[in-house]
DNA sequence: CTACGAATTCAAGCCAACTTGAGGTCAAGC
DNA sequence: GCTTGACCTCAAGTTGGCTTGAATTCGTAG
């Protein structure tokens, strides 16, 4: 088996060493042994990268992702509570769906203030209601209608 | 025409006081005049703080945010840009839906070490994939297969 | 054997986005 | 006219998530 250094999970995950170091200083990750001084990783270690940074993105502080796969290579937390933070993922990914709909939709729009637009008021408030809800696409702006 | 405190707004959006300060400072909200030292706030204010929130969630700085719906209330930024800010929020969304899934899929799956189960890796690998790619939702998870 | 480069530690620094606290102002109700 | 409570300002502090820098240690190639 191939271990990896420092530098090469730096590259291959885009995250920089100093970084990495702080992710095993809290624990997020582990080396296996070191060479010399040198940290060794197993290969493994760029799958629950690639998990740390997704979880990032999602808005998730370190400490929760930790919860959700483990400090250890295994979530400590129970079964529910997972499907509970997917449950909030999956309410994220409404809200994001509306947030890049309205986003489109100032990009296109001709009105002068974005307040006055109903299409608009009505894509922001759509952000508080539940279930999917997105806009059909590509409707021509009218004008007065942003 | 009724006006608001900012005490009104903080409990109306979930946003503090203190917040609702700074975002002023900084420009990206404002309000209308004072009411003795108290700030007025319109109405309309509570739809743009819904979009900071949002803007937030999606893990925009508030520069960002201010750059899509204008600090003076439209956005300063190009047409162009914007739409690839709204792509940028779609990928962010094919990302959630992969987390989501390894979640759901972490918290059934019997597997004594995630990184032994094909099923988690194929989730996690199909995160630097493009394109709609979700699983199918409850397979009953066999032993051995986390 | 020596030099090189890539790693190491540790403390300190940095940035965004707020929060806190002390001390002050104001308007509305009694 | 006084109290009350919600607001105000301003400076300083906090948190999370790193980054930076100085001084040092290795392993490998020449």
């Amino acid at each position: 088996m191939k271990f990896l250094d420092i530098g090469e999970v730096a590259t291959e995950t885009g995250v920089k060493p100093s970084a990495l170091r702080y992710y095993e200083e809290i624990g997020l990750i582990e080396s296996l042994f070191r060479h010399g001084l040198r940290r060794q990783f197993s290969p493994d270690v760029l799958l629950q990268i690639k998990l740390i940074t997704m979880g990032q993105a999602a808005g998730f502080s370190l400490e929760e992702i930790a919860g959700m796969f483990g400090r250890n290579g295994r979530p400590d937390l129970p079964r529910d509570v997972l499907h509970r933070k997917a449950d909030e993922i999956d309410e994220k990914i409404r809200q994001l769906g509306v947030l890049s709909d309205t986003l489109r939709h100032v990009a296109d729009c001709k009105a002068p203030s974005h307040m006055e637009c109903p299409t608009f008021r009505r894509l922001v408030e759509l952000s508080g209601k539940r279930g999917r809800v997105r806009l059909k696409r590509k409707r021509p702006a009218a004008a007065g209608d942003s």
